[in-house]
DNA sequence: CCTTGACCCTCACGCGACGGGAGGGATTAC
DNA sequence: GTAATCCCTCCCGTCGCGTGAGGGTCAAGG
């Protein structure tokens, strides 16, 4: 079976570009070309690409993903590992960001209008943050993550020890400048 | 006080590009310059820096910064919501992420980790998992990182379970197909 | 046979937030 | 005096494409 270009994006739901990209840097690279330079890809094409896409979903590197398909030595199993530490890693990040805007919520309780009101959508981004939850979901994972009770716990738990924190932190570096 | 870039850059701990960055497009202007041209900062841009730094690391875009510490009239509380959504939506991409690279390993741990359970994963990945899952389900599973022991007694205690899920759905549509 | 429209091609600039280097002048310390 | 260190202004590179510009190719209908 034969693609055109796009055929095949229609396929993979990419865009031409996309595999004009992929052309470009060797990463999926037609089987052949027409007379008129038109680019050729067949089922082995697509297959790749359909790794190739696997690989994105996990935010791999496009440079790490031909490696990784072209090199037999290349250890999936470790790049899967290194990859799910680094998406971890991501995902706390980004939940230390929610923390330092709780952090501006407990420190900027006092004059700046423009503070007041950073503090006042921080409030209300905790609210609709840490306690809203999607009983649909619930249903269809089961119980394998939630966990209400302890959920609210631990976040109640938290809440006024960090508040404490940032109200030190913020009166030690006031002292420091 | 006057500071040359040098010296700014070192008190703000950023490199010297960044401060030449943000002359460039507008968000931290030296006061002045020397008469050979050189930056000078003061005390002014140094706080308006560290501002800069903060909103930063909320992930702001600079233009945003720009427009929010210059525009009295730019609505910072619609600026933060925006950005929650925003933080939030990219804690719950990266747990995603994390979750599928769970399958992965659950799927891989058998036979070839090139061909078959990649194809399965990446299948399983799309129907089951990445379209279906609500945010909102991702969003409380993040909290679990506010506690990392607690966080990995749930992670290990529904890690079997999950596997087994994995194997079900894979011969369930395995089935379909 | 000719046109129309849908497809395809190759450049090549643009994004965001800088990193890094080239090529040169200024200042400071000894 | 001179060497080290600072500073300046371009300007190209990053990463994964989007989005044109400017132009060939192909199947179908009049």
């Amino acid at each position: 079976m034969q693609y055109t270009i796009g055929e095949l994006a229609r396929l993979a739901r990419v865009s031409v570009r996309t595999l004009h990209h992929y052309d470009e840097i060797g990463l999926v690279v037609p089987a052949a070309r027409s007379g008129s330079g038109y680019r050729l890809y067949t089922t082995k094409e697509l297959e790749r690409l359909q790794q190739v896409l696997f690989f994105r979903a996990l935010d791999f590197e496009l440079e790490d993903i031909r490696r990784l398909l072209d090199d037999p030595a290349f250890d999936a199993r470790v790049a899967l590992e290194t990859q799910r530490t680094w998406l971890r890693e991501r995902a706390e990040h980004a939940l230390s960001l929610v923390r330092l805007a709780d952090l501006m919520d407990a420190g900027v309780s006092g004059s700046d209008p423009r503070a007041a009101a950073i503090a006042e959508g921080m409030r209300l981004h905790i609210d609709r943050w840490f306690y809203p939850c999607s009983r649909e979901h619930h249903a269809r994972l089961g119980d394998m993550y939630v966990d209400d009770a302890r959920f609210s716990a631990t976040y109640d738990r938290i809440r006024p020890g960090l508040a404490a924190y940032v109200r030190d932190a913020i009166r030690a570096n006031r002292g420091a400048t």
